[in-house]
DNA sequence: GGAGACGGCGCC
DNA sequence: AAAGGGCGCCGTCTCC
């Protein structure tokens, strides 16, 4: 039985296990992973059956002195450290178990929800009521939340004994080595400056675009159903969808048709329209923050929020702003006044990934190398020399991206535009080159239930879907690759201090297999040497006989090349 | 008028 | 038979 004691809890061991949870008023949904809004609610502790309930924000730091040495358990501790850390000094901490992220750990790609009331029913066979926690406005705390909130804090030791019966120590490290450490450097992050003026214009430019466009189209071209309806009856035979490819397909097999101009008029709107959309004005008006005068973007990470252990972000997503086509969305992230931007990205890491799990001498030997590697695999392929802009490398680095989609002879071919039989001859060459990829593809065929990565991280499959084939190739190299930029960031975050002592850590992006710095000017050059030595060590060690490479360039905003 | 599904598309 | 992995966000459409 649950027993609500309004009191600070009694000193704790490092033998103790304790559930907190904390409840803030008035959260800003968008601003939750930032403590800029709401204010303190409620912090419960729970420890066996007493649950201590605390009202006022000045208990917070002596209610943590006393379960200082006591183990943590916390659903998403990243959300409530970060607020904690308002009203207390939390460091670091090794006795953490964070039932969200352990549970991803544990059951990435089996269980696709992770919230406590799913964690709840899964291990304790019970429904839990979530209503309640949308209630906490204003300042007035009723009974039945006091008692909402004390049930969060109360379950999670009985959800930890349930996930301890599925811990093994390869997800143990996983949790204790990479992404507890790397939730704390997340932690750390500082917000991404940006030219809010630079950014705006680029908005009203691009909504004025599209919107010219639009007038001269007669339909709407964020109508899928009209546009299809549309193009069918004015040219395009056959039309499956209206993504960008098709339509560009269907464009070349009914030319001169009405069907034909329409398609461009309608994605060239599009890709106005998706600019001005996800690109645009609410990308400031609702995630702008400001550090005096200093305008700067402060996006959310999940620290595993793929399935396959990869990061994602959100409230904006940091991690999709466009490159390719312009590089004028980039260009308005910059560094703060008197500090440059360190960039630093992994060459081609899921390459390296890839040729060490196959053990594949050949791609191995190129990795490791100094060339191109998507060249040196041209030339070894073709037996002629390659350079950068030929085609061919073009071709061979989406082989190789490919294969570890799980692309098939036909998926080739529809990319490159040739027939089945041309495509199924270029990848016989492509195995007859690095025949350890044809070995490992094979392998992991035979995965039914889960495959792991490299680090011991598991990412289960589902037997019954026809895309388990591919996520057995996947998953190992993408999660893989996770582990690796993760544990960087994570060491990066642990030397920092005895570096750079009394300044912060300075990380303001993660995106998958790059980091970017914001330092001080006077120590871009250093700093620039301790991100390359971090990235290329803790890769080398996690894949071992590698020898990794991350390009670090020091620049002015996030779109410089070297 | 809000919620959820869907199609589409930005990135790695 | 279908045949490229992982995300998050946007607008449209449908339903209640």
């Amino acid at each position: 039985m649950m027993n609500i004691i309004n009191q600070i809890p009694p000193k704790l061991s490092s033998q103790d296990w304790v559930g907190v949870d904390l409840e803030i008023f008035d959260l800003n949904q968008k601003q939750m992973h930032r403590p800029i809004s709401g204010r303190f609610a409620l912090l419960s502790i729970a420890h066996g059956e007493d649950v201590y309930i605390l009202d006022k924000p000045e208990q917070v730091a002596p209610a943590l002195e006393q379960i200082n040495d006591a183990w943590w358990i916390i659903q998403n501790a990243k959300f409530d450290i970060t607020h904690l850390r308002r009203w207390a000094n939390v460091p670091p901490r090794e006795r953490l178990w964070d039932t969200m992220l352990i549970e991803r750990i544990l059951f990435g790609g089996y269980y696709d929800t992770f919230a406590l009331a799913d964690l709840v029913r899964r291990h304790l066979f019970t429904h839990m009521e979530k209503e309640l926690q949308k209630s906490f406005t204003g300042n007035e705390i009723t009974p039945e939340q006091i008692q909402y909130s004390a049930l969060d804090a109360y379950v999670l030791s009985k959800i930890v004994i349930s996930q301890k019966k599925s811990m093994d120590s390869k997800s143990w490290k996983i949790w204790h080595e990479i992404d507890r450490p790397a939730m704390f450097a997340f932690m750390d992050f500082q917000g991404f400056g940006i030219d809010v003026e630079k950014w705006k214009l680029l908005a009203i430019r691009n909504k004025q675009r599209q919107e010219q466009i639009d007038a001269e189209l007669p339909v709407n071209p964020r109508s899928y159903k009209k546009v299809k309806e549309f193009l069918k009856a004015n040219g395009f035979k056959r039309l499956d969808d209206t993504e960008a490819d098709s339509l560009e397909k269907a464009g070349l097999k009914y030319p001169n048709t009405i069907a034909a101009e329409a398609s461009r008029k309608i994605l060239e709107s599009r890709s106005y329209g998706k600019m001005a959309s996800t690109y645009g004005m609410n990308f400031v008006e609702d995630f702008l923050e400001y550090d005096g005068d200093f305008p700067f973007i402060f996006c959310n990470y999940w620290i595993t929020g793929a399935e396959t252990g990869r990061p994602s972000s959100d409230h904006p997503n940091m991690q999709n702003i466009p490159i390719r086509d312009t590089k004028e969305f980039r260009e308005c992230f910059i560094p703060r006044l008197g500090h440059k931007l360190v960039i630093g990205d992994y060459t081609a890491q899921e390459v390296f990934i890839t040729a060490y799990n196959c053990r594949d001498e050949a791609l191995i030997g190129i990795c490791n190398s100094d060339k191109d590697v998507y060249s040196a695999m041209a030339k070894l392929m073709y037996d002629v020399d390659i350079d950068k802009k030929d085609p061919l490398r073009k071709r061979t680095k989406g082989i190789v991206l490919g294969i570890d989609y799980g692309m098939s002879v036909q998926g080739l071919a529809r990319n490159e535009g040739i027939s089945d039989d041309e495509a199924a001859e270029i990848l016989f060459k492509f195995f007859q080159t690095f025949p350890g990829m044809k070995t490992w593809m094979k392998k992991q065929e035979n995965a039914k239930k889960y495959v792991t990565t490299t680090a011991g991280r598991k990412c289960w499959l589902n037997p019954f879907s026809n895309q388990s084939y591919r996520n057995a190739l996947n998953s190992p190299i993408q999660g893989g690759a996770g582990d690796c930029t993760k544990k960087a960031l994570a060491n990066l975050h642990y030397h920092w201090p005895y570096v750079f002592e009394d300044i912060p850590f300075p990380v303001v992006g993660y995106i998958h297999d790059e980091l970017v710095l914001d330092v001080l000017e006077e120590h871009a050059v250093i700093v620039s040497k301790f991100l390359e030595h971090t990235m290329v060590e803790t890769a080398n060690k996690m894949f071992p006989g590698m020898s990794f490479r991350a390009d670090v360039k020091i620049a002015d905003n996030w779109s410089e090349k070297d």
